[in-house]
Parts: C-alpha cells; structure tokens; sequence
DNA sequence: TCGTATAATTGCAATATTGCGATATATAAG
DNA sequence: CTTATATATCGCAATATTGCAATTATACGA
C-alpha cells in the first residue's frame, strides 16, 4: 500500500502518466525550457540559472534523460546537454492524441 | 528539505508542472480517458471499471476536482462526473505551447 | 603525477503521494 | 424516522519525491 498499481492499467495509461511525471515539477520545465531557448549545448550552467545546489540539478538532469527527453555528451571537464528532439515529437504526439479525445462542446453536467 | 521550491520559479512553469502532476498517475488518464469516451456522466461506475477502492478512486475524483479537469453535480443519491471542457482546452493549449517551443531538428549533440 | 574544474553518486532528512479500511455524510425511498 | 445506496473524509501504513552536504568519479592542464 502506497506504491501505484501499475498492473491494474494500460500501457498507454502509464506511458502517459510517466511522461506526465517527468514534466511534474517546475524546475524540469525550466530546464527543458533553458535548453529549448539557447538551442547551444550548456552545461552546469544550470546551477546558476535555477537556484538549487549542484547534486539536485543533477538529480533532474538524471530524471530527464532517462525518459529520453535530453541527451547529454561528454565536452571536455563538462557536459553538453541538450533536447532529444526524437523523444520531444514522441511527448508531443501522446499529449496531442489524448487532448484530441474530442470534448463535446456540449457538458452534460 | 523535501518540499519543493515553487518560488524558484515562474508562474507559467508552476502551472506546467501542476498540470503535468496531476496527470501523472494512471488511474486519473483512466479515469479521463473513461469519462471522455462515454460522454454521458457516470458516478461510481469507476470503482468497478478501474480496480482501485471506494476510497482511493474518490481521491483521485477530488485531485481531478481540484485543478479542474472534471466537474461533478449531485444526480440523485449518485454524483455526475464529466470533463470541464474549459479547462480541457486550457490544458491543451499550455502544452500545445509548450511543445510548439520548436526543436531544432539539427541537435547539437 | 598533482591540482583544478565539472558532474555524478551516496546517504540522509523532510515532505508528498498512494491506497485502503473504517467511518461520516447526503439523498431518496419506504 | 429508519433504511438503503452512493460518495466523501479520516487516519493510518507503505512508498516515492525533493533537496542538499559530502564524497566520489572524470577529464583536462601544468
């Protein structure tokens, strides 16, 4: 008790719901935001940027690329990070699809 | 140490994560994804459909309730659940944006 | 090799979420 | 008023997330 019941759900169900998870928090919209914005690679530049200590950032950075929405690669002493834009169209689609369940102007409530 | 630092960040990215956390549990994309097919409102049918307890299904029920993805009106001794086309759209249109953020195809890594 | 700079990992404390049994509340029927 | 049905709330236990200091890798230059 406490732990979701992933069992009881569609894969779709919690493809999205996981996806909905990495975007769940402020400070990984403000990365994936810096990182849309400059289109160059940065660093820890992130660090500064936002302000939470080096370990937490990492912690997001970590959250972030194993959904696949960056990519990092070693540049020397630092790292290159940026959108995958692969996984960042594959986001964009599922959101897209499951917002298009037509609403029907007409609420019954 | 554990709660997090809303006030590091914008409005706008307080509002996408909100968003995305309350997206970001299977149960409620099926709940959503339930209430979006049958178009007519439907109250505890869910408990049944989904898995879940009385108990736990109401629980999502009000965190849906609460950001405004769903509304409920008393029907007899049962309540009557649907989306809230409004804010459907408005959540639509926030993550519409904030995909839209083009990608450069060219990724730099 | 040694020191420097950058990023990842570890370990911990605080807080949040999930799930459910038990109980409370509300409405309709009798 | 009492009963039955449907939903909400409370209180608890289990698990997950967030944040950071301290430590540990990793790569570069002197």
């Amino acid at each position: 008790m406490g732990a979701t019941k992933t069992d009881l759900f569609t894969k779709q169900q919690n493809d999205i719901a996981n996806m909905a998870k990495a975007l769940a928090h402020p400070a990984r919209i403000a990365i994936l935001q810096h990182l849309v914005k400059i289109n160059a690679c940065i660093g820890g530049d992130l660090v500064e940027e936002l302000g939470l200590a080096q370990a937490t950032i990492s912690q997001h950075l970590k959250e972030l690329k194993a959904v696949g929405l960056i990519q990092g690669t070693v540049e020397g002493t630092s790292i290159c990070y940026c959108i995958n834009p692969k996984t960042w169209m594959q986001y964009r689609n599922l959101f897209d699809k499951f917002f298009d369940s037509s609403v029907s102007e007409g609420s019954c409530c």
